[in-house]
DNA sequence: AATGAATGAGTTTTCATTCAT
DNA sequence: TATGAATGAAAACTCATTCAT
């Protein structure tokens, strides 16, 4: 399990000191940690000093007060999702196949940095506040949508795929079949008795893979 | 204050004194408010009070502490959105009828009562601490797998889906479909520039649907 | 000594609790007395709240911030003041006589209640922020001047004034020579050797008292 | 924060790199300025390094503590205000004239040096904690109690005024009826409504010198 | 001579919770 | 059943001061 609120070792970085870029690397990613574990009011700046081995005024120093801090790790978890999206390479793929290969690329993002749907969480929770202020849209722009673009082109083209699909709405189904068995993972389990592991969710992957790839099949 | 502190519509009740069952439900619903609203840490017992026309000290004698009336809030939730449930009437539709209707009355559900998917995203960040707790699980079980089930079973009856669908997949499907867009509704704002409105979202309800038809028909 | 930074002892109060009235007016005179022995950024609310006898929650629920704890402090500096200005008669005095009675009551005033002199000078030091603010315009004006205008006009008729001294001018005349030995005793000592005492003080009074009754007098 | 950071005109200097004469220069400066406009408590020692354009460590470099600025800020306080009080040249002026000009040159002083009274009202704020101690009280003596001696003597020769008037007592007088109207400037404005402004202050001076000059005439 | 990096020790402020009636 | 009065413990944030170069 990835989100438990409990240990929080996320053991103390060993740093050289008297490294100003270094330090703000260590509390942005403290910081990272720390929102997503307990959210935007449950977090503790005297945790994130902590984790990132500095004092809480260089913390106050460096990005102002707790808001700024959010907004800094809220970015950051976008940055660091954003990173590997561009390595991923579908061109060589049959267009039914690299809608597959998304989807479990999605999955696999989400599972395995359960940090940005917590942000994300949180930051709907908040109502928006912080990303709506949030200068540099375009690095928070997810490349995955042109890969898409570019998949459908092919295979309308070669008549595996309907035409005019659109890419975002394609990918809002995307990521909405594997988001909410990620988010919701604890409260599936409980209501719904799911065994949300890892292979569970991969099976579920290869379902809406199945079931996308006969939705984008011409009529 | 950190926390930009919402219109705070919840007008304050006015209620007949020493009336206890009238207080408790009166906390219930200011605590569902508030918690969805602000988190689980964002949450404020004084606005609690102040919403629910009580005091303090009230609260703490009905639910006892901070995380009972958090956890009696969550359940409500669960009750309160089952409420209605059971008047959906699916049996006289044709079944790919069915399905397109419970997709829609899905997505109603969430962006009609915004506190449930405010409520199960507070939940999840907290690791789902408190529902694995909750008794009463039978309250908050939906009855929606229920009728899907029943659906399902007509539809592969009369041949026009296939058999051996599993119902809760199903529903964490459609659930999933009608979840995202809503939960995410201010990041997909920000990073999409998706117009999030009423006519938006029903429209992705009608797409999903055609999606889930599709799936659900026999090879 | 008055103003002495160092023990400030000043006895803890016995109050009677759940005395929401006693808490408040505790609360504003421990105030009073801490902003006017350190001025606004020295004072300190743990003070405040230990020589109030209260907790530091109690002063944040009464007044809001420190700032507005300052705000009731000066008015109530002015209210203390004005209080016992009222009992002061001079309508049976000749009035040069009633001149001399004034400028010793107000140096009496002033060297008895230094709180208030500290307070005018750390309000003005912060430009006035505060008392441009404050409500009750009526509650902080002098009834001095009215007094000082009867004297005059009693003055003026009989002869032994001058006619057209207006008040409000006379009066600033009197508080300013009763007003800078006391306020800047510490300097006057330091640096022109001065003994600045009661006695020291009260022969100023009496010096001003003939210059302003000799300025008084008519040509 | 709390206090509300003025215009900080002080633009930063542009000095030449390695002068220690000119750093130290320029922090005595700046720390004037901001002792005279934050008080001893509310200064900070960052704007004092910000508008002098220094680092903060040089400061202490050179002067040790925060403290210890302070007694060299108040020092320098008296030494730039008895600059060009040696100009003053009474002795062409008949006796009731000078006495006149050295009143509007007290005004004056006070008037465009307002940083001097600020430190004269922080200074005794702190119960004269710091000039007590102050090395080289000749410095900090003003030479205008002995152009006042000599005026005295003149008047008293030649029957202009009474003789055995105390030059420090006067002087005094002369100080305490320019003090207080510049010192008090806004809580005359907002108590009694003066209009506190350049020409009112240069009408109480010359009010104030009419009241003195009949004061030394021989009864 | 000079400073960028860093922090210990506060200070204001908040908040869940309890006391006394 | 109900609450006004009150607080311990902790949170965000600040600031004089020092370290390492």
């Amino acid at each position: 399990m990835n989100i438990k609120a409990k240990p929080a070792k996320a053991l103390q970085r060993v740093r050289k000191k008297r490294d100003a870029e270094g330090s703000k690397k260590a509390i942005l990613e403290a910081a990272l940690i720390e929102f997503s574990e307990f959210g935007h009011a449950g977090a503790r700046v005297d945790r994130i000093a902590k984790n990132a081995g500095v004092s809480k005024p260089l913390i106050y120093d460096y990005f102002g007060d707790k808001e700024a801090i959010y907004a800094a790790a809220l970015k950051e978890a976008y940055i660091q999702i954003r990173e590997g999206e561009g390595e991923l390479n579908l061109d060589q793929l049959n267009p039914p196949d690299a809608i597959r290969a998304l989807v479990h690329f999605t999955m696999d993002h989400f599972r395995l940095k359960p940090w940005f749907i917590s942000m994300l969480n949180t930051e709907n929770l908040r109502g928006g506040d912080t990303i709506r202020e949030l200068r540099g849209a375009d690095e928070i722009q997810s490349v995955l949508v042109e890969k898409l673009r570019s998949v459908l082109a092919r295979g309308a083209e070669n008549g595996q795929f309907r035409s005019r699909v659109d890419p975002v709405e394609l990918y809002i189904f995307i990521a909405s079949l594997c988001y909410f068995p990620v988010s919701n993972k604890h409260t599936l389990r409980a209501v719904f008795k799911c065994p949300v592991d890892d292979a569970w969710l991969e099976r579920r992957a290869d379902e809406a893979a199945d079931m996308l790839i006969r939705y984008l099949a011409p009529a």
